[in-house]
Formats: structure tokens, C-alpha cells, sequence
DNA sequence: GGCTGTCGTTTACAGGCGTAAACATGCGCC
DNA sequence: GGCGCATGTTTACGCCTGTAAACGACAGCC
């Protein structure tokens, strides 16, 4: 199990998984403004990421690009796994009982929701 | 915004929304256990619950009992929205697509959901 | 009325995180 | 061939967390 990716550094993340091998300084120009990061920052954040082997860099020239190794399904899978497991007995269906209870639930999503389960339900899959 | 309530503290937590008000001690044996932890470890930990305001602390003799402030219907809400903003743009049907994709709705799953959609459905409320 | 055990409070300390400055290095230009 | 700029690497520092030990207060026993 690889060290757990911090808030900050996914959001690092999030930029390599939208788009990949990107420069330092591209990610920089993505997320600095945004998130008001300095370079250092930036710098720092890409340090740990590829000694937690969450990204990888490939030399080009005088800097080097960056690409993800952990993949955002990954990513995403194991953090709500984690949640889950944590506050919903690991099941996903407490969860959206939650938040219908709570009225949390868009139209969008209860159709959608709809479609997915009448998806898997007719579904082969 | 309250601090945010940390792993360890959640566990203690967990104890309090089982049953309340508790002692000390009673945490402890509950919860010392099971987590490895020692006295003083649950102390702190109650102490920066205390500070965080997300339980109080009522003088019984020479003791206090301690009851949680923060409910689990407000934490396990905030926690799920946090996660679900940063993951899930903010809604609950992607996250259903996302296990749903990736094989992790068991069959309990699958009718429960089914089931609390079709209330809503029809569902004056 | 001290001694001791029982609680709660304070302090500790290492490791992670957010945020960056300082430092090192090497290519490209004058 | 030295200087400066662009990049990456190292170091810093304060706060939070996990995990406790040390300390302090007080009630009850002898």
C-alpha cells in the first residue's frame, strides 16, 4: 500500500490525470493560480508524489514531465472505499439512503441512479 | 466550521454515538482494546474532542461523563459531502456509476437502492 | 492529617502536511 | 568561459495527529 496521497497533492493529481506528461511549470500554470501556489510549492508537492511512486517523471531535456502512476480509478475507488467502510459498513447503499434521508438528492441523480440500477438489473452487464 | 475531527478522535466518537453519556474508563474499555490504545490516549483524545466542541463533559463526582456534541448524521454528512465534492463533483449518481462500474454493488446493494429510489418516485415528500 | 489511588490536564515527541525559501546544477548566450 | 536563468533538490517551519508519559488535584482510608 503506497502512502496515502494528501489533499494538496491531489489536487496535483488532478491536473496530470486531466492531462499527461505535462512540465512543472505547466502544472504550476494550472494549479498556482487557482489554488494561489507559489512554484516551491508546487515543486515540493511533486517531490513527494514521486517518492510516494504516485507519479513518475520522464526526463526531456533540461526538465522533466510528469505522468501519473496511480490512476484516478484507483484513486477514487480506494478513498470511497475507505468512507464507506469507515461510516457505511462498506456498502453503498447506506450511503445513498443518507442522503435521501438528508434530501440531498438532485432529480438528476435520482434519474440517473434510476437508469443505472434498471441498467444492472435487466443487465446482463 | 468546527475542526475537523481526525481517525483516532472518530473512533472515540463511535463509542459516544453507540451509547451516552459515558465515563472515561468506559471509553477505554471499549475502545482501548480494540484500537491497542492506552489511558492516556484516549485522555488526549477526549481532551481535543472537548476542545473541538464535538463533545461535552458533565461532572459526575469525582469524574466527568462525556456525551457527544457533534451528532453522526452531521459528521457522517459532512464527511460524504467533502468526499463526494472532491471525488464526484458534488453528487451521489456518479459515485453509485463508479461502483456500479467497477463491480462493487453487491445484491443488497442493488435492491436497496432500487427500493429507496422507487419510495422517492412516488414519494409525495 | 498524610498516603494513595483515581481522574483530569499539560507537556512531549516523532512523523505528516501545507507552504515555501534556499541551494545546486546545468544549458544557452555574450 | 563566466553569468544568468530555468529546473530540480534540500531544508525549514509551524500546525495537526497518533500515542503517551508526567503532573496536579482531590477524595477516602488508616
Amino acid at each position: 500500500m503506497p502512502a496515502p496521497i494528501s489533499e494538496a497533492e491531489r489536487e496535483v493529481m488532478e491536473v496530470l490525470w486531466r492531462r499527461a506528461p505535462r512540465s512543472a511549470e505547466e502544472i504550476l500554470a494550472e494549479v498556482g493560480p487557482r489554488q494561489g501556489w507559489q512554484e516551491g510549492t508546487v515543486k515540493s508537492l511533486l517531490n513527494r508524489l514521486l517518492r510516494k511512486r504516485a507519479v513518475k517523471a520522464a526526463r526531456d531535456g533540461r526538465r522533466y514531465l510528469y505522468s501519473p502512476l496511480l490512476s484516478r480509478e484507483r484513486y477514487v475507488l480506494e478513498e470511497s472505499k475507505g468512507l464507506l467502510d469507515r461510516l457505511f459498513g462498506g456498502r453503498v447503499a447506506p450511503l445513498v439512503a443518507h442522503f435521501s434521508e438528508q434530501h440531498k438528492l438532485s432529480k438528476k441523480d435520482i434519474s440517473e441512479i434510476r437508469r443505472l440500477i434498471a441498467e444492472l438489473d435487466d443487465g446482463h452487464d
